[in-house]
DNA sequence: TGACCCGTGCGGCAATATGCCGCATTCCTT
DNA sequence: AAGGAATGCGGCATATTGCCGCACGGGTCA
C-alpha cells in the first residue's frame, strides 16, 4: 500500500492501555493516523479538536456507558464511521450500537485486520447463510451472566438474585471462568 | 385498551406452527389484525396483497435465508416495521438484520409483550435501551436445550455434542425438567 | 444373514459443583 | 456510632456431572 498524501485519521477509544497500544500500532502501520483516548471525556475532546474519519470504540469503558459515548460522538460528527468493540458478545448492546449509528460490531479479541474489514463492509449479503451453530450451554450461561452482571453494574448479590442462583455459586463461577476461557 | 376503528395489521412469519399460533393469538388479543405466513413465499404474497404495518420475522426459516426475505419485504414496502426473531442468539445475524432495516431484534423465547416492546422503541435513545427482565440461568439453559434439540430433530446424542455436554447429563436434564417446571 | 455403526435408556460410582451456613471486612446512610 | 448491604472466603452436606459399562433397536452393506 502506498502512502497517500492525506492519510485517513482514526480514533481508538478503549481504557485498556495494552489493547490500545497494540491496535493503534497495527493500524498506523496500515496507513492510518491513529489517536487514542482512554476515557469518554478524552474521546469527546479529541473529536472536537481534530475530528477523525473513523473510530473504534470499546463499549466496556470504565465508568459510563459506551453507548452514551457513541451517540455523543455521532451527535458531534454524524459522518464519523464507528466500529464498536466489546469484551464479551452481547446481543443487546450490539443491536443498540448499530441502531445508534455504528457501522459495525466486533467482539474482542479483534485484530487490526478484522477492524479494517469491519469498516469496509458495504452491506451484509442478504443471501448469506443465516447459519450460526448453537452455543454451548456453558458459553450461553457465561454470556448471560455477564450481561445481567453488567446490567446490575457489577453487583454480584443482585445479579445472583435475578439469575436465581446462589450468590456463592455466582462468585465461584465468576472466579473460575476468566482462568480457563471455554469455547 | 380500547379497540380502535382501524386496528393495526401485523404479519407473523415463522415456520413453527405452535409458536405462530401462540404468538398470533396473543397479539390479536392485544388489538392487532394478525396474519401468519409459514414460508418466505407466503410472506411475500401476503405483503403484496395486504401489506401490513408490522411484521415479526423468524430468521431461521426452513430453506432460504430469513435475511433474504427481510430485504425482499423491505424492498416491497420500505415503511414496513419489522422485528426479527431467531432461535439462537447470533450476534452477526442481529447486526445484519438491523443494518438491513429491521427495527429490532429478539431471540426466542419471546412473548407477545416483548415483541410489542420491540416495536415501541423510538430510535436512538441511548438511555432507554432494550429492557427485558433477566431469565434465570436454569430457564435460559432449558430453552436453549429445547431449541437445539428441536433443531436436531430430537437427536439427543447430536444435541449433547453441539451443546458441549455429556449425553448422560442431557438425558438426565430432559428427564427431570418436565416434572418440575421451573420459572 | 451377520458384522457394523449409531442412537437410546439406564445403573453405578467417583469427581465436581452447588446450596447453605458462618464470619470478618468494607462502604454507605442515617 | 449503629444499621444495612455487598464482598470474599472457608467448610461441609448434598446434588449434579462425567464417564464408565451393558442391552437393545434400527439402519446399511458386503
Amino acid at each position: 500500500m502506498s502512502v497517500c498524501p492525506e492519510q485517513p485519521s482514526l480514533l481508538v477509544v478503549d481504557d485498556d492501555p495494552v489493547f490500545c497500544r497494540v491496535l493503534s500500532l497495527a493500524l498506523s502501520r496500515r496507513g492510518f493516523v491513529v489517536n487514542v483516548a482512554h476515557t469518554s471525556a478524552a474521546a469527546l475532546a479529541q473529536i472536537r479538536t481534530e475530528p477523525p474519519e473513523y473510530a473504534v470504540v470499546d463499549l466496556n469503558l470504565a465508568g459510563d456507558s459506551g453507548l452514551g459515548l457513541l451517540s455523543h460522538l455521532l451527535n458531534l460528527d454524524p459522518t464519523l464511521r464507528i466500529v464498536v468493540l466489546t469484551g464479551y458478545a452481547s446481543l443487546t448492546t450490539a443491536v443498540e450500537a448499530i441502531k445508534l449509528g455504528a457501522i459495525n460490531y466486533l467482539s474482542k479479541p479483534a485484530d487490526a485486520d478484522e477492524v479494517l474489514a469491519a469498516f469496509d463492509i458495504t452491506s451484509g449479503d442478504p443471501t448469506a447463510p443465516v447459519s450460526s451453530r448453537p452455543l454451548s450451554v456453558n458459553r450461553l450461561e457465561w454470556e448471560h451472566i455477564q450481561r445481567v452482571l453488567r446490567d446490575n453494574e457489577g453487583n454480584i448479590s443482585a445479579t445472583a438474585r435475578q439469575l436465581g442462583m446462589h450468590r456463592r455459586t455466582l462468585q465461584r463461577k465468576l472466579a473460575k471462568r476468566p482462568a480457563k476461557f471455554d469455547g
